[in-house]
DNA sequence: AATTCATTTGCGCAAATTGCCAAATACGCA
DNA sequence: TGCGTATTTGGCAATTTGCGCAAATGAATT
């Protein structure tokens, strides 16, 4: 069993990388649902919307998502919704590592 | 479809966070093929051991990896073999990002 | 052309990350 | 106890990240 490739390691890396902001994850989350305008991601996610954009920019260079103007207006849409699939790992992870995560449902 | 609340996405965010790097990823790539001790991942992880030993600090506080130690070495291993079944999502973002990895096989 | 709305970018600053060297710690053995 | 091996930690410099403000860009409308 080889190693993995140096350029592929590097490549999985970026993607884990610009997934690795709770910000980011609240934008993906929200994109699971459909595309939205920036005016639309930002009234949810609090934070400056110059914040917001380079967030956006985040995870659009790593093909995370992808961007279209219409009008005046540019609408982010989620590539890859395989990524939701993936936290039922992650929380397991989150679990395990003795840090409960507490959801408290009134 | 309520948010998905804050402490949660901060959970999510450390552990991508922890992947987001190549030489981690290196590591859980080696791992997942079976625990090893800090001295044989040094062997093949070309990084100075203090380098690597605090890699493995990193995972092990999300709680990728678990430590143990036996007699004079530290045996890291991987908790969470799921992981390396987003591999291929992650490729599929790679691709479309129009940053192809080329795996040359000769 | 001038105005307005939507989004991005430049800038500066504080904080976090990374990597290496050297020193400290932990363990087994003579 | 003293030595050699294995691993972690402290400290430092260089780089990157994250954030908001203000300015710039782009598109639509008057």
């Amino acid at each position: 069993m080889p190693a993995t490739p140096k350029p592929l390691l590097d490549a999985r890396a970026k993607v884990f990388k610009a997934l690795g902001h709770p910000t980011r994850l609240a934008i993906v989350d929200l994109l699971a649902s459909g595309e939205r305008c920036v005016c639309e991601i930002d009234e949810i996610i609090e934070a400056d919307m110059s914040t917001v954009s380079r967030h956006l920019s985040v995870l659009r260079n790593v093909g995370l998502l992808s961007s279209e103007k219409r009008g005046n207006q540019v609408f982010y849409k989620l590539e890859c919704p395989c990524i939701t699939t993936f936290y039922g790992c992650v929380e397991s992870v989150i679990s395990s590592a003795g840090k409960p995560v507490q959801l408290i449902i009134t």
